[in-house]
DNA sequence: AGCTCTTCCTGAAAGC
DNA sequence: TGCTTTCAGGAAGAGC
């Protein structure tokens, strides 16, 4: 499922295929996913694509007409992804955006999101803005330490939660929130303004780390993540905890993964990540 | 404020 | 084999 990382290699394909590039179509094949913005439609044909940009786990497409800039967010939430043409899709059904281009080094693209746990958007630049305070806290990747240390200490809560609600630092989902942590040798129930500030540095440290070489791997491939030129993420390889249930802990301490269902599928070692530690 | 529960949604996997 | 049930979970909203 597409966090950062995904979301970042999918904005990082689309600007090198298609900046530049001008829409000579764009259709949507149901009302329902758009967000808002959807009379706003015909506006995006003749446009040029400008630039590419990922807030969290959105992909935002700037489009430039005359003198007038719009864009399209779309939202990849859990199965959402974008797709070039030349990509096969096994539920075609699922389509619900399909642009057009000329003059890029791909001639379309395409929104595909079976589950539909995530929408588009179709914005001028008071609604992009709008949209990005309203969604979007810190960007875990340019956060700086300060900001982060404050996030930690100024909020009362539990860390796994805060790491992962968008409106504080946006772009951490599940998958990562889980490899980070374990990494950091923190439980997620521990409380975040509890921490020692050289547990919140590692913290700082990990979580970049984390998310920066799973960008390199081109994302996590957990169920159905595909780039838009249909490449995998082999950052699955890496994964310490994910998934891993019932496995060896790979700091060979000794003990098992052990996964919490009601807690979003927490998947932890409870000797690395012993919550009486730091409570 | 922050946690839990519910809803949205469909395909894959597990269960019978 | 084939049908039914369960599960996965990001985000929003309700209720506590």
């Amino acid at each position: 499922m597409p966090e950062l990382p995904e979301a970042e290699v999918v904005a990082c394909q689309l600007r090198a295929a298609l900046v530049g590039a001008q829409v000579t179509d764009c259709w949507v094949g149901r009302k329902d996913i758009v967000r808002e913005g959807f009379s706003s439609l015909p506006w995006y044909i003749g446009s040029v694509l400008q630039q590419v940009d990922r807030y969290g786990k959105s992909v935002a497409l700037r489009f430039v007409k005359k003198q007038a800039a719009r864009y399209l967010v779309a939202e990849l939430g859990m199965t959402g992804l974008l797709l070039f043409p030349s990509v096969p899709i096994k539920h075609p059904q699922h389509v619900h955006l399909r642009m057009t281009f000329t003059g890029g080094r791909e001639a379309g693209l395409r929104y595909w999101n079976p589950r539909r746990f995530g929408r588009l958007s179709f914005l001028d630049q008071p609604g992009l803005d709008q949209y990005r305070a309203r969604r979007f806290g810190y960007d875990p990747l340019a956060v700086s330490f300060g900001d982060f240390q404050r996030l930690m200490t100024s909020r009362r809560g539990r860390l796994k939660p805060l790491l992962m609600h968008q409106q504080s630092l946006a772009g951490i989902g599940n998958i990562y929130a889980n490899e980070i942590l374990f990494r950091a040798g923190l439980h997620s129930n521990v409380m975040a303004c509890r921490l020692p500030s050289t547990r919140v540095e590692r913290l700082y440290y990990v979580t970049q780390a984390v998310l920066r070489s799973a960008i390199a791997c081109g994302g996590s491939s957990v169920k159905d993540f595909f780039a838009p030129d249909g490449t995998e993420g082999q950052f699955k390889q890496r994964h310490l905890v994910y998934g891993k249930e019932g496995q060896p802990c790979p700091n060979h301490c000794g003990r098992t993964i052990r996964r919490l269902q009601s807690e979003r599928s927490a998947f932890f070692c409870p000797r690395c990540q012993d919550p009486r530690k730091w409570r």
